[in-house]
DNA sequence: AAAGGAACCTGTTGGC
DNA sequence: TGCCAACAGGTTCCTT
């Protein structure tokens, strides 16, 4: 479901709920998701405190106080549910039919109030029909470690995506821009979504190779895609994320995105670009579908 | 080494 | 209306 802003939407949804709180009950409904949870994964938990969570890429990381860290991505259909114990409401919702299907909450974490309150805490259920998710843990001081962290490239909202980072990146790189993009071993986080918005900003046809804005006179290009990144993952977070099929915040807002989609899933619509009378076409590039404007991406 | 495709799963949608 | 193929926001693994 998610690419980095969805995440990062998902995260801070937790963050109200999770941080300073301890994991009172742990269900765990399956052995595994993409891959099997590790052991006695409820059992480690319970009774933590999580100190904090924060966000890597399209992985969320929380931190305990005995140090472990926790690990969870939420692949094509990940979702939490947030219900309050006190609002009654939201926790009858989930046994009925609005949210996602109760078949597919693989985990709930019961998490403990405010302290010395006796206000009940969180219940957050984490749903996934397809399980593509990942939940993990690491042993303490090892979670920056994770074998799944290891090889993941820098984040594009950091400090080092700029003209000269893709410049070396790139160059010599034959593979189209569109799959370089994608490529999380580079930059970590963009997805299919925010790649083609990001081209499309730039003007830059998803076809070209990787390779063909690398060099010295090719810097106004690179300084213009590393523009649009930011600028196209900044507004996502903004508005919340994309809602596409069912995404939603952890508190079961909606993210309003997609309302700014140029080319994404817009195939024969006329480019919104000022003066462009091109038309969306979509593409399939190394198994993904690609939106873009032949007209004014070059 | 790098690029492309299959695989992992389930649900939804669009065409006939 | 019903069935089936195609497709879906991700990532890894396996061939070329």
């Amino acid at each position: 479901m998610p690419e980095l802003p969805e995440v990062e939407t998902v995260m801070r949804g937790l963050a109200p709920v999770m941080e300073g709180a301890r994991f009172e009950r742990v269900e765990v409904r399956r052995a595994g998701l993409r891959f099997p949870f590790p052991p006695r994964f409820g059992p480690r938990l319970e009774g933590r405190r999580l100190i904090s969570l924060r966000r890597r890429a399209k992985y969320i990381l929380g931190q305990l106080d005995d140090g472990a860290g926790l690990l969870m991505h939420l692949g094509m259909t990940g979702r939490f549910m947030i219900a309050s114990g006190t609002d009654a409401s939201i926790v009858g919702r989930l046994h009925n039919q609005a949210g996602p299907d109760a078949v597919h909450e693989h985990v709930v974490f019961h998490m403990s109030g405010a302290e010395g309150a006796g206000t009940q805490g969180a219940r957050i259920g984490f749903f996934d029909p397809r399980r593509f998710g990942v939940m993990d843990l690491a042993a303490p001081g090892q979670l920056d470690k994770h074998r799944l962290l290891k090889k993941i490239g820098i984040e594009p909202l950091g400090p080092d995506l700029d003209a000269d980072f893709l410049q070396t990146a790139f160059a010599a790189k034959k593979a189209p821009l569109k799959a370089a993009l994608l490529d999380q071993r580079i930059i970590a986080g963009l997805g299919n979504i925010y790649v083609c918005e990001a081209l499309h900003r730039a003007g830059l046809s998803p076809m070209r190779a990787a390779g063909s804005i690398v060099g010295p006179r090719r810097g106004a290009m690179r300084a213009r895609l590393v523009e649009k990144i930011v600028m196209t993952l900044g507004e996502a977070i903004e508005a919340g994320g994309s809602t596409l099929r069912d995404f939603a915040a952890a508190d079961g807002s909606l993210g309003y995105f997609q309302h700014n989609f140029g080319v994404y899933d817009k195939e024969g619509r006329p480019c919104p670009n000022d003066g462009c009378h091109g038309t969306v076409r979509r593409i399939v590039q190394s198994g993904r579908s690609t939106f873009f404007c032949p007209e004014c991406q070059k």
